[in-house]
DNA sequence: ACTATTTGACCACC
DNA sequence: GGTGGTCAAATAGT
């Protein structure tokens, strides 16, 4: 174990080198894209390892934020009248996800209602807790808590409990999105505002016009379809100079739009008019890219395709 | 009017 | 008794 993990920092190490060492200016911003995703990977992995994660854990991919099984799924099963005694019978297994960028933090496809907030003793920041929307309609007992870290007030940290047990679309879930939340350094869209794509930092400027275009490309990444057992988080980070519109900013959307993504198999073809919610919740989306039927989705996909203008997205495989 | 967020209070757990 | 997680009334936003 001591031999993975040096031999992961050592990647971790390189890679970073490497980045460092690539001149944006001469680079496709795919590579940029896929070396920060080397890191990341490399980050996620040496964090499990380091923290035990492992242990006891079926088989999956190291690179996602799998679930700590924390007792019994049997105890899932528990029904329980009292509200406060769910706690102690409720999915114990947690997920957490480091999410970069202080906008759009966990957007992961599902649609949270936030229902509490908390000074943590220790902590610098207050950790929010959210619910899954649909909780009393469809009795989805999901949550998550967002805290910003104190290491790195950028980053945020992010703990999955419960799994969902709605199936959310873009469709059903886009009006009743989380709102962006000043709270959580997340200001809320205005016309001209920089908004996440993808939630691991890249940016774009969005405009009144951009709206349907954004309606057109972004439900291609979002890997919203989520299955109810699939919930490793992926944690991709953008470099700054791909935040500053170099790759998913102005212009860039031609970058987005040359991908060709079947967007009618989403079914946002029918309805293009879609609110301020539905847009944020559309692009942060994938946040958890891994939330995937795949469970280790990431963008291996594109590193297939390298960034091929023509490349597509297999859609039956990630949303099915 | 409806929905989401805020926030003080309550409760379980350690 | 302290802390974290949740509830629910009050408040804000649309």
């Amino acid at each position: 174990m001591e031999t993975l993990i040096n031999e992961l920092n050592r990647g971790y190490e390189l890679a970073k080198q490497l980045k460092r060492h690539i001149d944006p200016l001469e680079s496709p911003e795919s590579c940029e894209f896929l070396i920060q995703k080397i890191i990341s990977t490399y980050d996620k992995s040496i964090s499990m390892l380091n923290s035990g994660d492992l242990v006891g854990e079926p088989p999956k991919s190291l690179s996602a934020g799998s679930p700590r099984s924390e007792a019994s799924e049997l105890k899932d099963q528990c029904q329980i009248g009292d509200v406060y005694k769910k706690r102690k019978t409720s999915p114990r297994w947690t997920e957490q996800v480091r999410v970069c960028s202080g906008k759009g933090i966990g957007d992961d496809g599902y649609t949270w209602r936030k229902y509490g907030q908390k000074d943590i003793l220790g902590a610098n920041f207050p950790r929010a807790y959210y619910r899954c929307t649909h909780r009393h309609v469809r009795g989805c007992l999901a949550t998550k808590q967002v805290q910003k870290s104190d290491e790195d007030p950028s980053m945020f940290e992010i703990t999955y409990r419960g799994r969902h047990t709605c199936v959310q679309t873009p469709a059903s879930n886009g009006k009743e999105f989380a709102k962006l939340k000043k709270d959580d350094c997340q200001p809320r869209l205005q016309e001209g505002d920089q908004i996440p794509l993808f939630d691991f930092g890249a940016t774009f400027q969005l405009k009144t016009e951009d709206m349907v275009i954004v309606d057109g490309i972004c439900p291609s990444f979002s890997f919203l379809s989520t299955p109810i057992e699939s919930q490793n988080v992926e944690t991709i980070s953008f470099p700054e100079p791909l935040k500053e519109n170099h790759f998913l900013g102005g212009d860039s959307l031609e970058f987005l739009s040359s991908l060709e993504f079947p967007i009618d198999n989403f079914g946002f073809g029918e309805n293009l008019q879609h609110s301020e919610s539905d847009l944020s919740e559309i692009i942060s989306a994938p946040t958890s890219v891994t939330n995937s039927p795949t469970g280790n989705l990431d963008f291996s996909s594109l590193d297939q395709a390298d960034f091929d203008p023509n490349f597509q997205f297999d859609t039956s495989e990630f949303f099915c």
